[in-house]
DNA sequence: AAGTGGTCTAGACCACCCT
DNA sequence: GGGTGGTCTAGACCACTTT
């Protein structure tokens, strides 16, 4: 098994230079904090190169006069990072940095305006009960004729259009519908009202497309305009489909970062 | 502070449910899992709704006879699901299900087909060493006419192009280019050959876009035809910038889906 | 002051991998 | 068989929040 090697031209001195880190037992910062840090930036700087293996669990814990247990907690967050991996019986190794990879997060509307500095707001275009269409009563496991809450929603960010959400949810209960609760649409809220199963999780697909005449208008775009249509699944506990929606996003306006690879 | 409640007509017994639990010691599954999944399925099913306060660890640790570090893995797992959020001090608290929130990973290209069931495979287009355009040089933070390399590949999808790949890297070296070394396109080595700089890290930007005509031609689209268009940052450990590109993916294959929420 | 989560310890045993 | 990570224990002290 390689522990230490040679590339580029670069020596890997991942043992000598972690034996010269020390832990500050009078910092703030916890110690399972503090060597996650420096065995990231030694495997950052090079001195641990990709595939070399970290010092044992049991090794660093003596290094660093710590227990086993703070060492695990270190390596974990390193782990989580995406910046080494733990392999039970052979070692903790450290991976390729990982250039190709990255996350990405969908959020609720207005946290993700406020995150870019700018102002969300909301208008409620329609609510109604209606017959469930043929394809939505099959997505949502219905009876064809079963009635649905069907919402449609444009969602602003500084007065101007951003997003337009269309929504369909089961409908058990014969609640009468709210505007209020519809125009900030706490939807785990709204669908605790007026269905009897709960809402406990959505999968989304994200696709692009180009808008249709009535997404462009509303929209403020020219129809055609290329935009991302987002998808969205709202599961039940028990995995069946309780409701479902498309979100048309602004191609000209949105759009996704990915998220900092971060200790936490 | 509210720690149980009532909501729309379901109980919440939280608590009594939970007692009534049992830690299968002969399981297989580790009793921090095992508590996990419990805890899960109490508050999907709504034994604890949102916003209420689970019961302290110490008690966890007590009603299912495991020590509190123990419990605190189990609640750490159910943390990173966004399922619950733990506040010093204050005590363990139920969030909203997250309807409205998702995460997307953007993966290496190999990789990222395969588990979609296709057969990846690549084409060179072109890789040289040139004087960096003004635009690229100073994203790069290099001296105006330093030379950079700069390739573009075709990614393919079962024999289709899926993803047209430009990208301009460092190039310190003078290290004469190999076809086969970019053929397979591992970055972080190829940065390694031919940069005085470690990359680190990228960060990405997801747009939508129409295809130009040059892109559309080489992906087999219509031109204007829309499209994600992925610009790629590369960093190295100190944070400068040591790579730019442009990943042009299909928008009429090509999609994300938001990961699954699941206990790891 | 009492109750909560956050961190840490110094052990222990186990499952797994490699030789 | 020896070395590794995975899990667990029974405590301890601390930081923070609420009463």
């Amino acid at each position: 098994m390689k522990q230490q090697g040679e590339t580029g031209g670069r020596t890997r001195n991942g043992w000598e230079a972690l034996a010269r880190e020390r832990i500050d037992r009078s910092s703030f910062v916890p110690p399972y904090y503090q060597l996650a840090q420096i065995i990231e930036r030694h495997v950052r700087s090079g001195d641990f190169g990709p595939g070399d293996m970290l010092p044992p669990e049991a090794e660093l814990a003596r290094m660093f006069g710590i227990s086993r247990m703070t060492v695990r907690k270190s390596i974990e967050k390193l782990a989580q990072l995406g910046l080494v991996t733990a392999s039970q019986g052979r070692g903790t190794f450290v991976n390729q940095p990982p250039l190709e990879h990255a996350t990405f997060s969908l959020r609720e509307f207005a946290e993700d305006m406020q995150a870019r500095g700018l102002r969300p707001s909301c208008r409620l275009l329609e609510a109604k009960v209606m017959r469930a269409p043929a394809e939505v009563a099959s997505k949502l496991n219905l009876d064809p004729g079963r009635r649905v809450l069907f919402v449609r929603r444009l969602l602003y960010a500084d007065d101007e259009p951003m997003v337009y959400d269309r929504k369909y949810l089961r409908y058990d209960r014969g609640q009468p519908i709210l505007e209020a609760e519809l125009e900030y649409m706490n939807l785990p809220a709204v669908m605790a009202r007026h269905s009897d199963v709960l809402p406990s999780d959505s999968r989304f697909v994200v696709r692009v497309a180009r808008c249709s005449h009535e997404e462009a208008a509303l929209l403020g775009v020219e129809p055609d305009s290329p935009a991302f249509q987002v998808e969205q699944f709202v599961h039940s506990a028990d995995g069946s489909l309780v409701g479902w929606g498309i979100l048309v996003y602004r191609g000209d306006r949105y759009y996704f970062t990915s998220l900092p690879r971060l200790l936490r």
